[in-house]
DNA sequence: AAAGTGCATAGACATATGTCATGTCCCCAG
DNA sequence: CTGGGGACATGACATATGTCTATGCACTTT
C-alpha cells in the first residue's frame, strides 16, 4: 500500500499521529490505479467518491468553459493528495487528468470520514492539506490575473522549481518536468504560441534553458524579481 | 454574540450538531468589530490569529503583486465565513479589506481549533465550508483565464445574485451590491475603463440594468447562456 | 450656492495577446 | 530506413484589452 504509507508521512509532517491513527490509514482499503499520460483520472460532475494519493508520474485539475477552452487549476506532484474536497462535497468540481503515466492511490472518502471523525489529527492534517492548496489558488488567482505572459511563465517555472525540489537546490535550479508549451498556456490563461513568445524571451535573457523536459533557471534570483515570485505561499511558515 | 449565532446555524446547515458542540461554540470568545468602507480587516502576513464571521455588509480578499496591481480573490457577503485558513496556516495568505461598513465577529483559532479537537462535527463543518470556497476559486480562475471581458462581467453579476439571493429570486433578478466598476475589474483581471465598456455592451443588448449599486438582469437565461455561468458550482449539491 | 470628490462614461491611441499559416526537428510505429 | 505525428519555432496579421485624457453627474462638505 504504497499510497497510504506516503499519506501518513504527509500528515506527519503536519502534526504527528499517535499509533491508533496511523494504524486506522495504514489498515485502509486503497487501489492503486495507473494512467496513461492524458487519461482522466476523476471527472468533473462525478460523485465524489474517492480521493487521491499521488503515488508516481504527475497530474493535474482542469475545468473548461462552454466553449471549450481549457483552464488548469492545479499540477499534481508525487506525495500530493489529489480531490480532498471530496470528502466534502457530493460532485466532483473539477477534472483531474493524468501528465504523464501517472500512478495514484484511491481511497474511498467514507473511510476518511471515518478516520477524521475518530482521530481529529488526522482531520486537522486533511484540512491543512486543503489550506496549503488554497494558498497556491490564491497565488494562481493573482498570477493570471494580473501578471503579463513573462511574469506568469516566469512564476509558474519559479513554483515548480521550488515544489519539486523543495529545499534541496540544484546549482542551476534544474528540474525535469513534462508540460507542453500548450499545457503552460493553459494553466496560465495564455495561449501556446504566446507561451513561445515569452519562453523565448526568457531565453534571450539569460533566464531560462530548456532541453526537452529539462528546465534550467540558471539565474534564479533575477528570475525571482522579474517573475515576482516568492515562496511564502508555497512554506505557510 | 450575533457572530456565534451565525456560525452555529451555518454549520447546522451543513450537519448537524449536538448539544455540546453547540454549546461549545456559543460560549466562545467572539470580539465584534465594525470597519468602515476601504478598512483593513486582516492584512496579508499578519499571525493568523482570528477568524471571522461576516454579520453585516460586504467584504473582500485580495493579493497584490510587487508593482501594486491587486486581484480581488473573493467576496465575502454576510453571514459566510472568513479566513478559516488561519485555522491551519501562522501566517495570511491574503488580506481581507471592508468593502462597505462591515461588521465582523472575531473569533481565535486556537478557540476553534479546540472545539474541532473535541467535536468532530464541528471540525467537518468548517472543512466543507473551505471547500465550498475553493470551488469557487477554481470558477474564477477559470473565468478569468479563459473568458473575455464581457463573458466575466456577466459570469460575476450571475454569481453574485445567485449567492446574494439563494434561491428566493426575484422576478429580474435585482440585487444591491455596491462594486465599483475598479473593483470589478479588480475582481476580473481587467481594467476599470474596460470593465466599463463590457457593461455598456451588456446593457445595449438589454442583459443588464444598472442603478447606482443596484443592478438587474432581467434576461437571466440569456446572460446565462452568454455569461457560461451555471450555478453548480455554488451549491455543491 | 460653491467647491470638491468619487465614480461612470467615452474616445483616441498603444500594446499585449490571440489567430493562423508555415516550416523544422525529432521521435516512434511500421 | 522511412513516413507521419507531435511539439517547437516564427512571422504576418487581427483583436481584445490597457492607457490616458477629458467630461459630466451625483453627493458631500463648507
Amino acid at each position: 500500500m504504497p499510497g497510504l504509507k506516503i499519506l501518513v508521512d504527509s500528515l506527519e509532517q503536519i502534526e504527528p499521529l499517535n499509533q491508533e491513527a496511523r494504524a486506522a490509514i495504514l489498515s485502509a482499503d486503497c487501489v492503486v490505479r495507473s494512467y496513461a499520460a492524458g487519461r482522466y483520472v476523476l471527472r468533473e460532475n462525478d460523485r465524489a467518491d474517492f480521493i487521491g494519493i499521488a503515488i508516481e508520474g504527475f497530474a493535474f485539475s482542469h475545468k473548461q468553459t462552454s466553449s471549450g477552452s481549457r483552464q488548469i487549476l492545479s499540477l499534481i506532484l508525487p506525495g500530493e493528495a489529489l480531490a480532498l474536497e471530496n470528502i466534502y462535497l457530493n460532485q466532483l468540481d473539477c477534472s483531474i487528468q493524468a501528465l504523464t503515466t501517472f500512478s495514484v492511490g484511491l481511497i474511498h472518502r467514507d473511510a476518511m470520514k471515518r478516520f477524521m471523525m475518530l482521530h481529529p489529527t488526522i482531520a486537522n492534517g486533511i484540512s491543512t492539506m486543503l489550506a496549503y492548496r488554497s494558498s497556491i489558488y490564491k497565488e494562481w488567482m493573482l498570477n493570471i490575473g494580473r501578471r503579463n505572459a513573462k511574469e506568469r511563465v516566469g512564476h509558474l517555472l519559479c513554483e515548480i522549481a521550488v515544489r519539486l525540489t523543495g529545499g534541496n537546490t540544484t546549482a542551476d535550479r534544474s528540474f525535469k518536468f513534462p508540460l507542453t508549451q500548450e499545457q503552460i498556456g493553459d494553466a496560465l490563461g495564455l495561449t501556446a504560441a504566446h507561451v513561445n513568445r515569452a519562453m523565448k524571451s526568457l531565453r534571450n535573457e539569460g533566464l531560462l534553458i530548456r532541453e526537452k523536459t529539462l528546465f534550467r533557471l540558471p539565474e534564479w534570483d533575477a528570475l525571482c524579481v522579474l517573475a515576482d515570485f516568492n515562496d511564502e505561499y508555497l512554506t505557510n511558515e
